[in-house]
DNA sequence: AATCTATCCAACCGCTTTTAA
DNA sequence: GTTAAAAGCGGTTGGATAGAT
């Protein structure tokens, strides 16, 4: 038998919000803090199951959304973490600073997947999708991704982060004329403020003592918000002048040794490699030229037996 | 102008994980 | 240790809209 959902049993409204259900809710928030979600709800005067509105407000109506298409550089990004953490939705977008996991999972879906077959790449693998009577890439599992053996190096540029000034809950205001069904949320009244209600976001003054040369302030990660690879990315900004050739924020490098030389160490034209070689069809170059140094069918892989773990909050311990 | 098709994205569904009693 | 509730997450759906015919 089919579960009903907690909408279906309570005959709560389902759908689009309306904007008088986005400002009951963003009133009562703003108030309040949400709480406990599934009070919020009758404590708002909303007709809706708490999950519906913790959806809506993580989604649609939290103040430090971005919104907006996607950069290039967001782009890569996604198109990298995915490569190493699958369809880990909300831990990529906790690197993508303003952006929601069902944001990234739509762009995912309806905009890179395609892109990215275009190119000739399996999505779902990130290697080259099979020629017709050509081997295949895909070959049981002999190959882990094709970025499978490369570490996110943050480098002189992060992703910016939206918020340089942290906003405390209390005496918080939130704009009312922002943001409603259909509408995008003036930029002047999103791009600055951080909402910290129930603590759920990143600590940006930990971030800028680290970036100070303080003592490393632990930066705590956050589904809500950008978390420890941003910062990282940020304090690398600060600290070191590490010489990036590539995407002004990332680099490619080897998996295995997180050193502080290993980028100068990795093989040949990899460390030059730039993502939007990759698509632009350098990266079959980049494939052939490498394939001496290649004993196995992964496309950047130098290492073949050196299996991945990437851990976003492991990378903390790179400081 | 009307209809069809493709695309985008907000929201829902259901499962898993975490937390509190 | 057990159980129930809450929260989190990823997959999927369906409505709105733009573009093509």
């Amino acid at each position: 038998m089919a579960k009903q959902s907690c909408c279906h049993k309570k005959k709560l409204r389902r759908g689009l919000w309306s904007p008088e259900e986005d400002e009951k809710l963003m009133n009562h928030i703003a108030k309040y803090g949400h709480g406990c979600w599934s009070s919020v709800p009758k404590l708002a005067g909303l007709e809706r199951c708490g999950k519906s509105c913790r959806l809506r407000w993580i989604n649609y109506l939290r103040p430090d959304l971005k919104r907006g298409t996607f950069s290039q550089e967001e782009e890569d990004l996604i198109i990298h973490l995915h490569s190493l953490l699958g369809n880990k939705w909300s831990q990529i977008a906790a690197q993508l600073p303003g952006r929601t996991d069902n944001e990234v999972k739509n762009f995912w879906n309806s905009y890179i997947k395609k892109r990215l077959r275009e190119r000739g790449i399996d999505p779902a693998t990130h290697q080259p999708l099979a020629e017709p009577g050509g081997a295949t890439a895909t070959a049981a599992g002999a190959c882990r991704a094709v970025f499978g053996d490369v570490d996110l190096i943050p480098t002189t540029t992060p992703l910016q982060a939206p918020f340089a000034d942290p906003m405390p809950l209390d005496g918080v205001k939130l704009p009312l004329e922002w943001p409603v069904a259909g509408t995008a949320a003036p930029s002047s009244s999103l791009s600055r403020s951080s909402c910290y209600l129930q603590g759920g976001c990143f600590d940006m003054d930990a971030l800028h003592q680290h970036c100070a040369g303080a003592v490393p302030a632990p930066v705590v990660p956050s589904a809500s918000s950008s978390s420890t690879l941003t910062s990282m990315a940020e304090a690398e900004h600060c600290n070191t002048n590490v010489a990036s050739a590539g995407l002004p924020w990332l680099e490619l490098g080897p998996n295995a040794v997180a050193d502080a030389g290993h980028v100068d160490s990795y093989a040949g034209a990899l460390d030059e490699l730039r993502w939007s070689e990759y698509f632009d069809g350098a990266f079959q170059a980049a494939v052939s030229q490498q394939g001496a140094l290649q004993a196995g069918p992964c496309v950047y892989s130098g290492k073949d037996d050196v299996a991945v773990h990437f851990d976003v909050h492991g990378l903390s311990n790179w400081c």
